[in-house]
DNA sequence: TTTCGCGTTAATGTATACGCTAGTGATGGC
DNA sequence: GCCATCACTAGCGTATACATTAACGCGAAA
């Protein structure tokens, strides 16, 4: 593997969990050091982040990792609609019927009961919904849209903190999608993914608004 | 300006032109060395130009400008679907109604008679609109897509060449779209764009299948 | 005290040197 | 005569040195 992937996938890391927070400043020779390599294959990456929209510079020297408040986040949402509900609509149209019906059985079968463990698994399983629906698709425009999309949608699962209610809600809209698509039915598939993306904007609007969590429902605890 | 960026500059433009075809080889040392620039900027350049899908990695050493077929344009217009449509429907909701009306009266004034002249004016008056919806939607995420889409796009012009019939269409089209931004008709605004994109693929697809052109409907003339 | 301007400094932009890998050709063995 | 292996070469990946510029601080003047 190349310097150039290494120091890209660690500051995509960096930036999705947020250890390098929005604002922050990525400056080439500091971030090198820190991963141990030289200013060129450190350039190369930031360049990468820079046209990802994960980094954007300030001023004309300098560097910082780009903004990510509500407003971003309905954005970026927006762009998903456009994205996912045309390509959950390609899917039902000509994809593998048996992979999707594959994929609803796991989804049906998902339990998000514990706390960690459940959120990476349910996390993997729309990793491989995802792939699925982009092997369907079968176009790298719309693929390669979907996948800058993706990058700036980490972002936000370390603002809107795991909820169990919600997790389990994700799962039971993902097995309908999943479901229409192994029917073939392109409008349902396109009208779940529009009720799946509009409840998962909701959920994590209001999880940036009360920070407190879900288990009061009166945020007056601190942090 | 950096030379990195006019690196970038001047191989896009070589690649939306065709004098770079598809399936050239991109050495660095040989494009460093033709724009008078070192590898660095130049392999910035070409990084850029990997990160947009206009050039791919033949094999772990080898770089080549990217394919560009039949097969291509329809993904690239299934893709534009997907992100024009919603645009100018994000457009007619909540974009600068008198914008788009004295763009409506620009298009409706246009009359592309007169061969070159006439289609460099309709391009830069369609890059106005462009930027006019990216304004209107006012969305970063959608508007990056629509700029890797519209980078893809250009290269179509030089496989369709120009064809009045269709150019004076186009501008009929783009009339109807604009009006219906600024009526405020977010359905109108989507439909028309559906039904223009379906024209301009139909064209431009003709156009490849008969490279003779529209003066003859029996393609017996060379080139 | 505040603002403007200049100088210093540090980080970026570019060039180039070095190491490595893969691709290609030739030679030897089967 | 064909295939396999080795050596050579050319181009990429990385490191580093040099040039350039912008950012910051200090001082002077209003």
């Amino acid at each position: 593997m190349r310097a150039s992937d290494r120091a890209y996938a660690t500051l995509l890391e960096d930036i999705q969990r947020g250890s390098l927070p929005p604002g922050a400043v990525v400056a080439e020779l500091e971030q090198a050091e820190r991963l141990g390599i030289s200013r060129t294959p450190m350039r190369e990456a930031i360049g990468r982040l820079l046209a990802d929209g994960l980094v954007r510079q300030q001023s004309p020297r300098v560097m910082v990792v780009a903004d990510f408040d509500a407003d971003d986040i309905r954005e970026l949402f927006e762009a998903r609609r456009a994205l996912e509900e045309r390509a959950a609509r390609i899917a039902a149209e000509r994809g593998e019927r048996a992979v999707f019906a594959a994929l609803a059985a796991d989804f049906a079968a998902a339990h998000p009961e514990s706390c960690e463990l459940a959120a990476d698994e349910y996390y993997a399983l729309i990793a491989r919904f995802d792939a699925a629906v982009d092997a369907a698709v079968g176009n790298r425009y719309l693929t390669g849209a979907l996948r800058t999309v993706r990058a700036h949608l980490a972002r936000a699962r370390g603002l809107a903190r795991d909820n169990h209610a919600r997790l389990r809600a994700s799962v039971a809209e993902h097995t309908l999608i999943a479901e229409a698509i192994a029917a073939g039915d392109p409008e349902l598939a396109a009208h779940a993914t529009h009720v799946h993306l509009h409840r998962a904007l909701a959920a994590i609007l209001t999880s940036i608004a009360d920070p407190a969590g879900s288990a009061t429902s009166i945020p007056e605890g601190p942090q």
